[in-house]
DNA sequence: CTGAAAGCGCTTACAG
DNA sequence: CTGAAAGCGCTTACAG
């Protein structure tokens, strides 16, 4: 079908190399200049010219050679992310969000995934999207020790962060943990609780640090007494040994809610309950964190905090493709509001005596 | 520290130009060429220039232009990776996986994540992976209309295909599903249940028939009746709903075990029955599929069949590399074997009529 | 509206 | 062991 016009450049002995502008311009019987407008401008040219020069492209499936283009232009329309295990589902989810909006506005992503959160590998990273020449990064920035890498970046490199320091160099988006680690705990307040435990994420992370200041601060403003916080590091079976510790607690009689920091930890919490025979949510409530397509589904379903992890990937591509096209980075947080999702592991406190 | 040498090239109006070649030929008092065979042949040079270009290259912080070397080469060092929503667990891991290897080996990688399995988009994917150029493609590729658009990447371009089918026309790594299936099958028919049910994941996944026949083949082999599949979506709630339905079976008395196509909607099966008040595994084995993270702490401990997403994925990328250092393309499929993982859900079937 | 020229920053033969 | 030359495939002024 493609086939029906005149055939292209010979086609035997040529048959490996790759089609070049040249080629085009031949059978369109242009210079290679020209080609390059249609491509780049076609507004100036003339329509007719442009015609036969889009109808050589297509009959020879030509694709410009992306190392010339940026070879000249000095930019390769290539995003760079740097991320910390992308298989959680949180940094999974706003990978997937950032390769969309890039995707949409022509963009390559080029993807390096971190196995450690320390200074060195974070600044290798680094190193590596900028020997590719990426045209800006993104860093999902969970960690202390990341956000003190950002100060390395130089600042004519245009760079947005994501989930990280409040106050990095460069433009952050965010989910506001704070808010949504106190709604968590207010919601449990004002089910009757006296007091809210909680389980925290690992302290060097900002996540985990503002969920927890979120937590305290609401406990102390409502002249609740604040426990001390469990430490955990994301993980079920972490959720599980906290859980089990927490079991102490709730057969003493102080704990009858808890708000923890993700779900996944969550779920090991419920599973150290269903072990002990503690019935959740009648004589222990558990609020999470994430709100992961398991959460609903849970035993019980977990009452969560869910995080617009879509739209923070989205915000950032945009931020980060404005400065792109030229203006001025802000370096303004922006905060995406998260909502609490009530289900059913919460409940007022019984008040049954164990 | 960098700094205690001369400085380099005057620092106030080049201050925005990048460091070139030419810059570290200057400092270094050598030519531009030798700079280029330091980096890429350092033995064809005199220790001692190369030190002093070495050091150059530090002073200056050079990097080489990548766009440049990739015109005159051919080559990017970029391999590019189609798949298919890389938020769920097993894209996401083996993402994780290709992409370690991939930098262990100096490449880089460029992911383009699909919304829809339908042709079109698969081939607008591969379109846009080589208009950038990639050196390589490595296809996660699960679902029928993905390896239909296989046959239209060019032999010319290296590429391998991970989980897809075993009849694609290029290398093939996979998870052996209907193994894994049987496997779980087994299991429960060893246990004492005269037949086991499934749960089915959509049809026009390879996975979700591969293990489908898995399980049904493993029947018939045993003499076992075949119950009719369930059809799930590998959602929660497709688990859920199915769940239900067998809620109904169980209840009319020829349910006692099943084999859900993943743990996802194995969570959902675990819900519904719940919900019904039917113990698990007592009055209803279950096994998932995949052994997801969470698994082993659902209610109760999912038996499942675990997926060495990783081993497949680092596989995928040596048989890529191997093609780019420019050995042929060895079209046999190899095969990941799946591991049964027994936790808490599987039993004997009870004896007790309902 | 279109073509001839120059040049982007490298690598790769080719001399010496 | 090292340098001078050519060229990779484009884009961008500059003429006409």
């Amino acid at each position: 079908m493609d086939r029906d016009l005149a055939p292209p450049v010979a086609d035997g002995a040529a048959r490996s190399r790759p089609v070049v502008m040249a080629d085009v311009a031949r059978l369109a019987g242009v210079s290679h200049q020209t080609v390059s407008r249609v491509l780049n401008d076609p507004g100036t040219v003339r329509p007719e010219t442009r015609e036969r020069v889009l109808t050589a492209i297509r009959e020879l499936d030509y694709r410009p050679n992306t190392a010339a283009r940026a070879l000249v232009t000095g930019r390769t329309r290539t995003v760079g992310v740097v991320a910390f295990d992308t298989r959680l589902y949180g940094p999974a989810s706003m990978l997937h969000a950032i390769q969309r909006a890039a995707a949409d506005a022509g963009y390559y992503i080029s993807i390096v995934s971190l196995e450690s959160l320390e200074r060195r590998p974070v600044l290798d990273a680094i190193g590596r999207l900028r020997g590719q020449a990426v045209d800006g990064i993104i860093l999902i920035a969970p960690e202390v020790s990341v956000a003190q890498a950002l100060q390395e970046i130089p600042s004519s490199l245009p760079a947005v962060a994501v989930e990280g320091l409040m106050d990095a160099p460069m433009p952050v988006v965010a989910v506001d943990q704070y808010t949504g680690a106190a709604r968590a705990t207010t919601h449990l307040l004002d089910l009757g609780h006296t007091t809210v435990w909680h389980i925290a994420g690992p302290t060097d992370w900002y996540e985990a640090r503002a969920r927890q200041a979120g937590w305290r601060d609401t406990l102390e403003a409502a002249g609740a007494p604040v426990p001390e916080a469990l430490a955990g590091d994301w993980s079920p079976q972490a959720g599980y040994e906290q859980g089990r510790e927490l079991v102490r607690h709730h057969v003493a009689g102080d704990a009858t809610a808890v708000f923890v920091a993700n779900d996944q930890m969550a779920l090991g919490v419920l599973r150290a309950m269903h072990e002990a025979g503690i019935a959740v949510p009648r004589r222990l409530s558990v609020v999470g964190f994430d709100d992961i397509p398991e959460a609903a589904f849970f035993a019980p379903p977990l009452t969560t905090v869910r995080q617009a992890f879509t739209e923070v990937g989205t915000r950032a591509m945009a931020l980060l493709l404005d400065q792109l096209d030229g203006h001025p980075a802000d370096p303004r947080t922006i905060t995406v509001d998260p909502d609490l999702v009530v289900r059913a592991s919460t409940a007022p406190p019984s008040d049954t005596v164990v």
